[in-house]
DNA sequence: ATGCAACTTGACGATCCAGTCAGGTTCCGA
DNA sequence: TCGGAACCTGACTGGATCGTCAAGTTGCAT
């Protein structure tokens, strides 16, 4: 994300090549898979390039080593991590708010699995090249998310629950579909998961994250019945 | 766990000399920790000798090779894994016996972080190694307790909920604390978590559980009411 | 068309690491 | 005390990997 300067004698160069722009993308999409699969340290340059379909001395052209290239498929993918908060606002209906984060999480770990193993690794391992990222980006819209449903729960709106640890625990159960979907496959006795599987754990997430807001749930079964009004 | 034959000619050698059983748990030690920080592929022979405090060469003399020190790693932490289920019977008492598993899975997190580090690491390169186990012996375990959980709902004891998909809920919330926790740290504004922090994840874990299953929790401010009776 | 910058690539060097081995030391039963 | 097994270890080897480089080729603005 970073305007990244190449190897090559770059001047002001916003422009950034046409042929640039695509190599690059070619290569970030090969190394994400390569390093979802191994690690940084399993994975090798010459996977990432032979994957891409290039000499390996081609990485190097337009990553200087292979910190840099991991660096940025990293930066690739942080800003997927941020987004859909935005829908957790204080106006909005806590149900149907909570429900669309949710989603919002189970598509990711659907659509972009690698992305989320190649995070789930760099924390796993220290989180050493992120730190920055966690403690500022991160947990200042983590403090602001948590105001707002701590409001609804002083609002009646929602029962008391410990927000901040609420977050953990979506984040956890929706990449673990992700993360951990090998594990996830050899309980269902599958072999990868299909669609229907990943509509029935996103409503599984769904019922678990309402019912702890102790709010009905529409999807799933008879639920638990609807807070008694405490106040308002 | 399975009987290791060493390198050095070893006859039927049950008893397994004093000093090789103290050096493999000292190197076990050592591993765990080097594998959790830095995954398989990352992690040296010569970083986990040094840790261990003895020369590589010796690692060689108990463990024939990398990977087979990597197993035996693994083995050791398997058995973790499928330990406390058996709080979970028909007979129990849901809300005792889903706070009872709850609470010993954050107890192994809190206690065996790098044990949780290791497995996780391995389950996101696609558990090529442990595959075998996570098919046979936990997946079976999984289908024995579920059927418990779904035989509780039918009574009306708790409410519905998907018992199979419950258990990937609470091993990622639960585990999210040792494997992520560098991610949780930063989000508190931690360096470390500490006995508190862990005390009050563990609550609030045991609360989304026992609200996802339609029980009051004891703990927790002012819950959810409990289950109107639905039969019997 | 021309010339320069951007891009490509095969071959190579330096480093690091798993695993070996031969020769030594310690343990322990008889 | 004695002898063999278990244990220890410094030095070495072969293979793999990151990163470099110099000699190309292609793209593009004028």
């Amino acid at each position: 994300m970073t305007p990244r300067s190449g190897p090559a004698p770059q001047l002001a160069a916003r422009p950034k090549g046409r042929v640039r722009r695509q190599q690059e993308s070619a290569i970030l999409k090969a190394a994400e898979r390569v390093f979802a699969r191994t690690g940084f340290e399993g994975g090798t340059m010459t996977e990432i390039a032979s994957l891409a379909g290039l000499p390996k001395a081609n990485l190097h052209y337009y990553f200087r080593c292979k910190d840099e290239l991991y660096r940025a498929v990293l930066d690739n993918i942080l800003s997927l991590w941020l987004a859909e908060t935005e829908v957790i606002t204080i106006d909005a209906d806590p149900a149907s708010a909570l429900s669309a984060y949710v989603a919002a999480k189970m598509r990711l770990s659907a659509t972009r699995p690698d992305a989320s193993r190649v995070f789930a690794n760099e924390v796993i391992h220290g989180a050493t090249r992120i730190g920055g990222f966690l403690r500022d980006e991160l947990s200042s819209v983590v403090a602001q998310r948590a105001l707002v449903i701590d409001q609804w729960a002083s609002e009646g709106r929602i029962a008391p629950i410990d927000a901040t640890h609420l977050f953990f625990t979506i984040w956890a159960a929706t990449q673990t579909y992700a993360d951990f979907e090998s594990q996830v496959c050899a309980v269902l006795g599958k072999t990868r998961l299909g669609k229907a599987d990943l509509v029935r754990a996103s409503a599984h997430v769904t019922t678990v994250v309402l019912r702890s807001c102790g709010l009905p749930c529409a999807g799933a079964g008879p639920a638990t019945p609807p807070l008694p009004s405490i106040s308002h």
